[in-house]
DNA sequence: TTGAAAGCGCTACCAA
DNA sequence: TTGGTAGCGCTTTCAA
């Protein structure tokens, strides 16, 4: 086993001060022609390798990024987070995830992963937005806007319309009462049953746990009631999918009895069967630029600017909706 | 925005050296009692949170696990993530992960890693391992065997027969070349193929990625051929899924002309249409014990044990298997 | 039981 | 262009 090799030794190899292998690394153009060329070989002579450790206290920096996430098994942060990784690896940060289940991170949490270094910048994915060092947290960061998102509100207007043209009337929707997106999606659907002249039944509307079991659970008590709903507009395609079993469970089939949309365009929307009807959300590049804009505040050492940027959604049509 | 406050603020404020306040921290039994009613105090009047960087670097350990998981969205290697992200917060490790896709990650990596103490130590979840620090590096790790892992050809056995013993004869396998598990897999359903005296066509054996797309891949060649299967045993649920898509795509029945069989038991294969009838492992425990045996390895400063953890896997029967 | 002081390995300032 | 050196904030001997 070799000894620890720290700078030290390639500055008695390379015979030059740990100051010049320090500028070598980091600023390289500072450095002699001449001498560039002994400190590389005496790094490669020793097989040297900054310490990371040192390098992150020295600078005040740790260059992590904590990312919260509710669900980690979740398909569409799953796409985010993809994109969140990408985008940070690609300026040097690595990522750390918190799985916060049903409660966001606390501010004194935010505050003591801050203060003690562990990250530089935190990604709240609950609400796609983010806090850039302890400025950040100066406003409450529960409250704070999405960074990124699409208009989900129009997107549930799209899709309750294109229920509503299959000639479905009582349309059932199943959301999630915890997450602004979905109360936006909520909106929306209630936006374009109340212009389309629809009656909007109020057990039609479920606030379910944004999973699998939700789904199924909500579409249970849908199942019961007296007159069912013809299409079960559902805010997220987990949900959709929980959805659909529950109906297969019962006998029933779609999009033949009932009509099932989703909301995500998530990975198992385009196999599940049927394949579901949903809205894409482009969620890996939503993930990314959450990064960089968060990258772009902590570089200029700013809280980020207020104003959350609006990515285009699209209807992906495909065999879960049918006509009545 | 207070000023930095580090562990020199504290000692003033108390009235004591920093030696005491670190060992407040992280001895306090040896400190006096109206010491620690000092410090304690003074703590909480000025915020302190200890500066995790210097501590690490003080200490030499980053406290820090890197896994290294082929795909991130794949729900198996999602639940057993959800295991290791909880021994490892458990333990005080943190863990950062590094989706390597096909390829696994090279030993210069590793090193890499270990050297410039991004990590105290890595886990593999291609193969279920671990490295324990540099030590754990002098065997080549792409060759260790998986420290934790059910009985993959016992499994793919059982699952074999179980499709016999459901009148199936042509049975086809779809499996991933790549990964060891993988490769068991495909011995126990030969083994069971040959005790069973049935026929072994070689066109029904196929090599996919490990992929919902894989899977569909996989299918359509094998619906393409003269005589099809009349049972398709998946080397893992997200191939099984994207195999009954594509065979609902054919316009065909599962299990009604095709039978279909799945291996690990995701959160999908229980509301998958049909409902999946497939092998579970305990993903989550498996995670954890990774970790576990990592973090002892770690602690003790040895690469770990050699022989790999073999845990109980289950046939759960759902509806995607019929008879003949 | 406590404090002084020596680093952990590195960066960045100041002089040369 | 280079080297000396003062820390970053903490832990941990060694003495007192």
């Amino acid at each position: 086993m070799k000894k620890h090799t720290s700078i030290n030794e390639v500055a008695l190899v390379a015979g030059v001060s740990i100051a010049t292998v320090s500028r070598y690394i980091n600023t390289p153009d500072q450095v002699a022609r001449e001498t560039q060329l002994k400190v590389e070989s005496a790094i490669r002579q020793t097989g040297y390798t900054p310490n990371t450790l040192a390098q992150k206290l020295r600078r005040g920096r740790s260059h992590h990024i904590l990312v919260a996430v509710p669900s980690v098994g979740d398909p569409f942060f799953s796409a985010v987070m993809r994109g969140v990784r990408g985008a940070a690896r690609r300026r040097g940060y690595t990522v750390f995830i918190r799985e916060t289940r049903q409660e966001a991170l606390t501010i004194d949490e935010m505050r003591a992963v801050l203060d003690s270094k562990q990250a530089d910048g935190i990604v709240l994915l609950n609400n796609m937005t983010f806090v850039a060092g302890k400025q950040g947290l100066s406003a409450d960061p529960r409250r704070r806007p999405a960074a990124i998102h699409i208009d989900n509100v129009a997107a549930a207007v799209t899709m309750t319309y294109f229920l509503v043209e299959h000639g479905h009337q009582r349309i059932a929707m199943i959301y999630s009462g915890r997450k602004p997106s979905f109360l936006d999606r909520e909106r929306g659907y209630r936006e374009a049953m109340r212009s389309a002249g629809l009656q909007m039944v109020e057990e039609y509307i479920i606030d379910a746990e944004n999973s699998v079991e939700g789904g199924r659970d909500a579409a249970r008590s849908l199942l019961c009631l007296e007159t069912r709903p013809t299409a079960v507009f559902c805010g997220s395609d987990e949900i959709a999918i929980g959805c659909m079993h529950e109906i297969h469970d019962a006998g029933l089939r779609v999009p033949g009895d009932i009509s099932v949309a989703g909301f995500d365009d998530t990975r198992y929307a385009a196999v599940s069967n049927p394949p579901l009807t949903t809205i894409r959300q482009p969620a890996e590049q939503m993930g990314a630029s959450l990064v960089q804009k968060l990258c772009l505040a902590l570089e200029e050492d700013s809280p980020g600017s207020e104003a959350g940027e609006v990515v285009p959604h699209k209807l992906v049509i495909r065999a879960s909706v049918g006509r009545v």
